[in-house]
DNA sequence: GTCTATATTCCGATAGAC
DNA sequence: GTCTATCGGAATATAGAC
């Protein structure tokens, strides 16, 4: 379903910010490096965008709207209420790259700015929102402990994601990431009624 | 305890470093704006540093340290293997800061120096293993479950507070960090020996 | 729509006076 | 030790030809 025809020009700006955005963060992602990605000329970005911050508006929201559909396709999926988070937590990543939207928190260009963060603040907000969702009804369905507060429990599996990265990144190494995704996983997992879980 | 006698240019250059490192990052932090908030002159700080990247290792290392004795002073306080965790968890942070050590982890110029990416290993690998040994601790003491396994456990322990800070970054509100804070520390409680804990 | 000039400002560092 | 002057290059954008 992927198309294969040569992408438009301005598709090609997007993705190439997309990929600078995630390596190099905001600050250090110049208009001249996006357009010798994409292979084209100033006058063509200043056609299509009005300057940096409309071509990474539009960047962000698009690896935001990926990120989305991929933790979707773990948190929907079928199983238990553990065995989907498990499915989120240990999908395969490039752990030493980080998070494309994660790291955007760390530019204080793009936090400052309504615009640019509020997609930041839709897919996590989404993100936990959709956690406490599966928690819940793990717990309706007899499989949780009725103690967990699911809204907390959510945020912990986000955060644990989010912080794994930093530790791998401080590292050089994504051991920390794994270590700190199978320890969570383990405290849910004494949580579960026995029986109720798929996957480890 | 704390001297009060005016600081000395090396000094000030060091302290200012380390505020811009926190606030805008190591490739949005500039010569300039570092003298400017110093209040010395440009040549000042070429005679005491070679230039950025040497003052910014100083101002790392003095930060890292810094947190270094804040954590230590919870982890190795008084009280059950869980008070402890919870006194490091719940301490006061200005949340939206962020953390000043984990923020360098997205910085590419940071993690792609050896010289400049080492004092963030060192102070994650050694608040992981802080952190291990005090539940390991609480394991030999009966106070918490032997099947926890320490170093995973410690590992999502530091996470949820690099991952918190994360989420509430992107969502411009301390909320989201204090419930990750709360999600794993309930996580924990569960593999408490009941009566072991003075927290919560 | 896309290109090549050009403009302005900042970056990071060096030179050399005091 | 500290200052000001200066430098070569990059960042971000505008102007205007084609």
């Amino acid at each position: 379903m992927s198309t294969q025809e040569p992408l438009g020009t301005q598709e090609r700006l997007v993705r190439s910010t997309q990929e600078l955005l995630w390596e190099r963060g905001y600050v250090g992602t110049s208009p001249k490096a996006i357009l010798e990605r994409a292979g084209v000329g100033q006058g063509s970005m200043y056609h299509h965008f009005s300057g940096k911050s409309e071509l990474a508006l539009a960047a962000i929201r698009r690896t935001a709207e990926e990120l989305k559909q991929g933790a979707e396709s773990c948190l929907g999926g079928p199983g238990s209420a553990y065995d989907r988070i498990a499915a989120y937590l240990l999908r395969e990543r490039r752990v030493l790259r980080g998070c494309p939207i994660g790291r955007m928190t760390q530019d204080r260009d793009v936090v400052r700015s309504a615009e640019l963060r509020q997609p930041l603040d839709e897919l996590f907000g989404w993100l936990r929102g959709r956690i406490t969702e599966v928690l819940a009804e793990g717990q309706r369905r007899g499989e949780l402990a009725a103690e967990l507060d699911p809204a907390a429990g959510a945020a912990a599996v986000a955060a644990v994601v989010q912080g794994g990265y930093v530790l791998a990144r401080a590292a050089d190494d994504p051991a920390p990431f794994d270590a700190a995704v199978q320890g969570v996983l383990a405290l849910l997992a004494a949580q579960c009624t026995p029986g109720t879980r798929t996957t480890d």
